[in-house]
DNA sequence: CAGATGACTCCCA
DNA sequence: CTGGGAGCCATCT
């Protein structure tokens, strides 16, 4: 599949966390804004649920939420953990990573280009507290 | 075809 | 810090 573009949304979702390199964490949200069109974060949650044993090689441990922690309940979340402790990444004693350090930067742009993503703006939401840091690195 | 169902995020009290 | 509400939508019974 040379292109995304007309792909279900879950399968891209699943391309974009696919582009996380091991040693680094993504965020719900930001997987959510380089997907772009209707995405929400929450969409990422529901297509990662979906995933189940139907794995694929998704590297889905790489996905938290925006505040560095793991959503993942249970058991689940245990070997997520376990997992990304496996490559390196570290937590504090509040059991939250660290984004400055671990997070993800974004696909490169020739990534991006190639599978006709058009990702959404710097900032969503309109109006109120705006950019509470990190959010997309390009544009 | 009509529910039911999810691993989110932000805002405000 | 805690809790609740709103926005959000593809998939699977």
């Amino acid at each position: 599949m040379p292109n995304l573009k007309d792909a279900p949304l879950y399968e891209r979702i699943y391309a974009v966390i696919c582009q996380v390199p091991p040693g680094k964490v993504s965020t719900y949200g930001q997987i959510a804004a380089i997907v772009g069109r209707s995405c929400t974060a929450r969409e990422v949650g529901y297509a990662l649920a979906a995933l189940k044993a139907g794995d694929r090689g998704v590297p889905w441990q790489r996905v938290i939420n925006s505040q560095g922690e793991i959503s993942l309940p249970d058991e689940g979340g245990e070997i997520q953990r376990r997992l990304l402790e496996a490559e390196g990444i570290g937590f504090d004693a509040r059991g939250r990573i660290d984004l400055d350090r671990f997070g993800w930067d974004g696909p490169d742009w020739e990534w991006l280009d190639q599978n006709d993503f058009n990702p959404a703006p710097l900032l969503r939401r309109t109006g109120k507290k705006g950019a509470r840091g990190r959010q997309l690195s390009f544009l």
